[in-house]
DNA sequence: TAGTGGTCTAGACCACCTC
DNA sequence: AGGTGGTCTAGACCACTAC
């Protein structure tokens, strides 16, 4: 697996026996680092479903072995996943497939806090699942044509009693075959913890467009607030692997008490 | 360099000459890897002004030689600097320090961007700059003590000619002084740019929190909108190295053909 | 041609966890 | 005791930039 790149068979090194990924470098002027071929092996592996959200996966020194480069190599792959989130290290254990179960940072996508630091677990009650067809703008943004069947859910969320937010969602339907309301109220916990293990989609990163607009009738009424009263509007797409999106969500949160948290570095 | 922690003498490095550093390190059973220290060592260079923003840094080589470690352990070092946007590598070229100068994603810090995807240049309209004692809240915030001096500067932002963020900062009277408001108009460029070269305080992270808000009076006569209509509140702590605050800012953004963007991963 | 950061290797040892 | 990730080293070579 060395000498991948532009360089005729180096001279000391003991190689054979290339790996599957052999096929997709190319001795052209395109340079790729080997380490981003491995994260790309071991992506792919996340993606098939060979280590689930979780899951252990297999030891550095093993993936070496697999692979046919040095434990450091391996090793620098698993520190870009981890750095995006995709593993977890945990030393003297192993490398893990994160999660949105476990992980108690479940506020990487949920980023409203209280004015006083207190951490109060949120309860959603569902207003609303049903399928349709598509809008337009709602397909291109998911990347799907219009008219594709997708999955729209609404829903309250309230902090300590107080009802804050309310989400418009917007899935594609091919993904969540089987999505209903039924299913939505039995299972406990994140949106994003279910979809992961009952519909083998991961969530891996979102972004935000975020606007003050007056509370409209429907929203305001929902919200148990006056009509025109200023609410956080933030409009999210969401991502999994491949940078395939696959949910679109609108929501509109009270921050008085509340604010949305944002870090700059 | 080696064997700072935990362990007797290593067998075979020929060691010797601790730097300066030696005598922060505890044998204490706290850990602290040597690429961590390198790293501290530098941001000392950084923070004493030995490096200058915009400056090239000594090669890794010569920070291994100087540090008496290993060119891998300046490198893991140099890393995390550079990840954390300290410092900024250049490959065949060097490493430099960070700047807010001739940095062109500057929106790093302003995350305001127009509907279209156009890159339209903001101008800055200084509204006043005046020295005062700091009231309760900021100097907690700036971790002053109370009625310590402080400055204050209003100011209009126009994107494309339109009024659109009124912003007022504070500053600790004692790290900028000699600042007013002619040398404020006299400056080209971000006003974080101005701070580093002028008064060699550089802002290293933020952290905001945000709220849709009602206009009030002067608010809304300054960002030529109606009073309650609904603006971004977003309130703003800069820090400087060693996580010292040196800025809060209080900005009031219309967010109509623009909005507030952000990433999640 | 020489210098810089970037990649890759092989091996040693340490810290942490589990059995 | 044995496995895992984490640190550190020394050395080779590659890619990029300058002179």
């Amino acid at each position: 697996m060395r000498g991948m790149n532009s360089n005729p068979a180096s001279t000391t090194t003991p190689n054979g026996t290339a790996p599957a990924a052999e096929a997709a470098s190319t001795p052209s002027p395109t340079f790729s680092p080997l380490y981003q071929q491995i994260k790309a092996l071991i992506t792919q592996g996340l993606e098939s479903g060979e280590w689930k959200p979780g899951e252990i996966i297999p030891s550095e020194v093993e993936l070496a072995a697999r692979y046919k480069v040095s434990q450091g190599t391996v090793r620098k792959a698993i520190d870009e996943l981890a750095a995006g989130n995709l593993l977890v290290r945990r030393q003297g254990k192993g490398t893990f497939v994160a999660t949105h179960n476990e992980d108690r940072v479940q506020f990487r996508f949920l980023r409203l806090l209280p004015d006083d630091g207190d951490v109060h677990p949120h309860v959603s009650r569902l207003l609303e699942c049903r399928r349709l067809r598509a809008p337009a703008e709602i397909a291109r943004q998911l990347d799907l044509k219009p008219a594709d069947p997708v999955v729209l859910i609404k829903r309250l969320l309230q902090f300590d009693g107080v009802t804050t937010v309310f989400d418009e969602i917007w899935l594609p339907g091919a993904v969540f075959r089987g999505l209903t309301a039924e299913r939505l109220a039995e299972y406990k916990g994140p949106l994003y913890a279910m979809f992961e293990t009952e519909f083998g989609t991961r969530m891996i990163r979102a972004t935000e467009k975020i606007r003050a607009v007056a509370a409209d009738e429907t929203v305001a009424q929902f919200l148990d607030v006056a009509q025109g009263f200023p609410l956080l509007s933030v409009e999210r797409v969401s991502y999994t692997y491949g940078d395939r999106p696959v949910e679109v969500r609108r929501g509109w949160y009270v921050t008085t008490g509340y604010f949305y948290q944002n870090d700059l570095s």
